[in-house]
DNA sequence: CTGAAAGCGCTTACAG
DNA sequence: CTGAAAGCGCTTACAG
């Protein structure tokens, strides 16, 4: 190895100048055994792998990224990435995406506007391929002008119609989970809503709403609380539903972080569990069937949401469809157990 | 705009050349705005900002960080993104690479040898600035080569002794844990040990060892089961243990998984925590102080974890310091509840 | 089958 | 203070 190779290679692993120089062929020649072209003499191909392998090349990916306008990487924005949901979707991703050679990245907003804005612009600096956002953001104009750009999927939150979006159906879920109060003899039936904001929020209390619409049974002033999403949320409102309204029998918990928190409530004031207060909570978690009583819950299928949301990205970003924004709700599932 | 411009900024957005012609001067000129020189007039200065504003200008990073060789990214490799422990890592990380404008990537190796080198190998063709990793191999030959390149900080587990690492200090959070399992008045103290081949499983065992040593009392054959880090083998572990070891007192579960799936098997078996048998577990959970009864637990400062690592990063990207290897142990913390 | 050359979108000495 | 030009490390028509 020649002094000026050798410095090179130091500072910043060795480049296809390097190899080809190595090999005694041309740049062009390395380029096209690297990316498989056919036509490459298996003699010289042999010489270049050889010359790849003693330097340990690396291709520089941000230059061949540059050159094909395609960098096969996605971007994934979440509002926390240590919420087990976002996790979860985030793994059910990853595994789609890598199987198709793209390398995705992830960084969270911390359900801030001002973060989600400049995370999402760090990502198209980037020339990201494609984008997985779970937004905060109520207006989908930014969204929309991103994706003229860069394919844009949305998950959980739908801050425009006109584009994909991919989701749990909320309503459903939340209509199931009261139905089964009902006919477990329930009446008087409250609920600890999330944020009005997020899709997921306004949907559940819909779906609230409308089972008991269905059942024909009243929504009493006051029954209807606001916990934000937020495990201190749950904890205060259960707090105050209960202690107005003693005489509430179930409750519907839109969020594992809220029902947590609501069990916490319940637990400090010393109530039983069904007998003094039914509750069903809008996601599993982790020990809901190791707690005492065991919890019912409505079951998102995370994975899949997160392995849907990938396949429609890819589709667009190989440009395999071209049709409108497609909005895919997912089966929620009920699991009962004994809470309620 | 004219035509060829519009095409243009459809395809992939405007470039520096596009702002440079509306604004009429230079793309030196352009690039001089963006990088914040001083000596730009503040006439065109502004000329340039309206251009880029008009053309909703976005730097393309790729052509950015190959012309300065330096990304301003950093990658994270983790065995699992959707444990609780790496979750909570990567975020305490994140938020300190992002106030010195890093971006983090992160992605997982399923703990898998194989995985791992491929994302590793996928960072550094991305040239990442730095790496974060959390590696499920013994060997430290391969992050020794990638460090030549680019800076290496290992996190939890060491590979190699020869690089930087950050972790809390397993040994002192196992020892006191059992010390005080000693205290409370028990003897038979069994263990159910993490994965050998990490340095957390293997330092965890070690504490128990030596407290056990300490206090004089034996360590019966037997009484070391291997639960592999995982519910299921804590679960399984523990429910041979205690059949075969109906004399067991109190178990040190060396993580938290481990110890979910152990409480589910003293609950199968009918067993009273503590009167028929105390658990003390490694790590923190969410739930552990709401279950019941509430577990005792030796808490990691996760957050710390990452927030150190990525300072140790940070010094090493910025050449702030030229020091050999330095292994940072953090302090684990008891947390006595119910359970013991 | 192969090499010389142009070009992806930037930054930065260099000259003026 | 500014512009023309070189160059970061690749890929890919183009010609041979």
């Amino acid at each position: 190895m020649v002094a000026s190779e050798e410095r090179a290679i130091q500072r910043q692993g060795a480049t296809l100048k390097d190899v080809a120089e190595r090999a005694g062929v041309s740049v062009a020649t390395v380029s096209r055994v690297i990316n498989n072209v056919e036509t490459v003499l298996p003699e010289n191909r042999e010489k270049v792998l050889r010359a790849m392998a003693e330097l340990r090349y690396s291709p520089n990916d941000l230059a061949r990224s540059l050159r094909k306008m395609t960098s096969f990487t996605v971007g994934m924005l979440a509002p926390e990435i240590s919420n087990p949901f976002s996790n979860e979707v985030a793994t059910g991703a990853q595994r789609v995406l890598q199987e198709h050679g793209y390398l995705m990245m992830i960084s969270d907003s911390q359900s801030d506007l001002g973060k989600e804005e400049k995370n999402l612009q760090a990502f198209v600096d980037k020339r990201v391929d494609g984008l997985l956002v779970t937004s905060v953001d109520n207006d989908g104009a930014r969204l929309e002008r991103i994706s003229r750009l860069i394919p844009v999927v949305q998950i959980d939150h739908v801050s425009s119609e006109k584009l994909d979006s991919v989701r749990v159906d909320n309503i459903e879920g939340a209509f199931h989970a009261v139905s089964h109060l009902v006919t477990r003899g329930y009446r008087r039936i409250a609920t600890i809503a999330g944020r009005q904001s997020q899709t997921a929020g306004l949907e559940r209390l819909e779906g609230y709403r409308r089972a008991l619409a269905f059942y024909g049974l009243a929504v009493p002033e006051g029954y209807i609380r606001y916990g934000d999403f937020v495990m201190e949320g749950g904890y205060h409102q259960c707090h105050a539903l209960l202690r107005e309204h003693p005489d509430v029998e179930a409750l519907f918990v839109a969020s594992n972080f809220m029902g947590i928190g609501a069990l916490r409530a319940i637990k400090e004031l010393g109530l039983r569990i069904p007998e003094d207060v039914a509750i069903c909570v809008f996601d599993d978690f982790l020990m809901a069937d190791m707690i005492n009583p065991p919890i019912t819950v409505v079951a998102q299928p995370v994975r899949a949401i997160g392995e849907t949301a990938a396949r429609l990205l890819l589709e667009r970003m190989q440009e395999q469809t071209t049709l409108g924004a497609r909005q895919i709700l997912l089966k929620p599932k009920l699991i009962v157990r004994a809470s309620t």
